[in-house]
DNA sequence: TTGTACGCGTTATCAG
DNA sequence: CTGATAACGCGTACAA
């Protein structure tokens, strides 16, 4: 009783349930009197088409499918609430789903949103995956796909990605600018996309500005726990140490941060920190450190409306293309003076 | 011809339907041979169920509706990490909504919930709502709930909350210990429960310390942006200003912090400052900053957990009750040399 | 303008 | 042991 169904109007106002059907979605050819009878009646009962019969029938849900390595990473947080603000404006629900780093796990939620009928997928690859024929199969059997922040050239997908590169120009170029000459870059997983795109940045200004590159101060994280300090150590270790991080995550400028601090080293007087971090935990951070803004949900936000837009338009796919947003540098000297106050 | 269908089995092997169906679920009364060759069949076809075809006759889609106000607020990012973790094992899947602070979009997201046949719903409020009859209404009409965190008294179901009265009360009681005497306690709006919660812990160890309570060094703070830098300076401008602060979330702890920093107050040299955060944003916030850790993930498995029993024993549905998970408090004095070397 | 019948994929019921 | 049929809720081609 709790759901009413067009079946019940029909049955309480004497009509047929495709007179029903057609009044509720204001078909043209039907009596106006009927129309608003029904109308009414269904206002009154608060009736509400059920989703599900929809999709049955017309093969589709309205639901699109959202893989990210973690949910739990700001990145990704904030990417799927630029997501989900659009999608749900657009009438589209979002089915998550945590790939936690694992390709077989990857695969096995790319199947489940199959399973699910879900009319769209926006993935960032796991850091396993390197093979994509699981995704390439999809995608030929007509699922629209966009990729967004990791993703694969392999693939032939709409791809929306932070400018990695430029903004790891301008955090090296920063750091070169103020006098640094021995810059780490502790960084991720060397195979993904991102990680490439911002070594070549960091590179290129290096070079740039004449400054050797020594693939010594290149240190490649996984995603685990409590990595930095080690890695700090070894850096530290070096006949020539850094005098000046730039790290690739949030997570790795924070951890970098307390391991100095740990080690008693100061920022910014003994060594200079700058990360690649997310706009809102920018805000997080401590303020002592400069860092490079992804706009996290700004990326969500074009990869669903890219994603929709293909979904609805499927007779003109938009060509395949990758969609650099630009980063922002936030230099922050001001509070240098009160954190060694 | 992408997908297959258990017709299509059936007319491949010359059976009917129902025989392949009842093969696929392997019932009893089959023969071997009939169920091996479907078996086999479907397996090499890679067959795979319609979901939303059994939603339909079933009236239940094994999906989990979860509403919070932002997903983007480290709190609940990691409160559906664990939801998301738990509820993929157990065969459901996770509807992410976002209320956006707003009640009337939690109504909405409510009303899609159920429009979507999600098998139960799981709601941390806006901080907008404090009518909850909408929620009341789904329930009566057999909607299994479990509210965590931003709870409501007056909806009688299952609530797993941290520990917010403890939290507080031991970090009120550290400052203390660290002799301080004019603690401000910067917090979220008045009329939700964990900030009264957090606010009669506060006030506890006050009371237990001999320190008398005044009103004026509490500041209620809305979820907006940059809100920390006015309630900071007022509490300064206070003939008698504050000597510690405590805030009720990670936000304000560091909007408090940066706004200090900008001030020129030295931490913990003028004031003290502790917070309350979440577990992994402990690592990433200052290293020089104590805080009472809530254990999301832990809050959010436990509230899938609880919901998953509603659903699937409805005969004896477990009595509503609040579950306090508790909180740690994690001193960082080492680093106070450091920051100030 | 309205009603009848069918199909979307699946399972349960009832015959055989 | 297996097959035909109805039903879940909806939209629509076709018939009236």
């Amino acid at each position: 009783m709790s759901t009413i169904t067009i079946k019940d109007i029909a049955r309480a106002l004497n009509i047929s349930t495709s007179t029903v059907s057609r009044a509720l979605r204001g078909s043209y050819e039907i009596n106006q009197e009927t129309k608003e009878l029904v109308l009414e009646y269904a206002e009154r009962l608060n009736y509400r088409p059920n989703p599900i019969a929809l999709s049955l029938k017309e093969n589709r849900s309205r639901a699109i499918g959202v893989i990210v390595p973690q949910i739990a990473n700001y990145f990704f947080s904030q990417a799927i609430n630029g997501i989900e603000a659009i999608a749900y404006n657009r009438g589209y629900h979002v089915i998550i789903f945590q790939s936690q780093e694992s390709y077989e796990r990857e695969a096995a939620n790319m199947q489940q949103a199959m399973d699910r009928k879900v009319d769209g997928l926006l993935i960032s690859l796991s850091s396993e995956t390197s093979d994509v024929s699981h995704l390439r199969a999809l995608q030929e059997q007509g699922l629209p796909i966009v990729q967004f922040d990791r993703v694969s050239h392999e693939l032939d997908t709409t791809r929306i990605v932070a400018d990695n590169f430029g903004g790891a120009f301008a955090a090296t170029e920063h750091l070169i600018k103020a006098g640094r000459q021995r810059i780490a870059h502790l960084t991720i997983p060397p195979w993904l996309s991102i990680t490439k795109e911002r070594l070549a940045g960091y590179r290129a200004a290096l070079e740039q500005y004449g400054i050797p590159y020594d693939e010594t101060l290149v240190r490649y994280g996984t995603f685990g726990q409590n990595e930095t300090g080690p890695m700090v150590d070894e850096l530290l270790a070096l006949p020539s140490p850094p005098d000046a991080f730039f790290t690739a995550s949030d997570r790795l400028a924070l951890g970098c941060l307390a391991s100095l601090h740990q080690r008693r080293i100061a920022i910014p007087d003994d060594v200079s920190l700058i990360g690649f971090t997310n706009l809102n935990a920018a805000d997080l951070l401590n303020p002592a450190l400069s860092t490079v803004v992804q706009p996290a949900q700004e990326i969500g936000q074009i990869a669903v409306e890219r994603l929709i837009e293909l979904i609805e338009k499927k007779q003109k796919a938009a060509p395949p293309s990758t969609v650099k947003i630009p980063t922002r540098l936030i230099v922050r000297e001001s509070t240098r003076s009160v954190v060694h106050s």
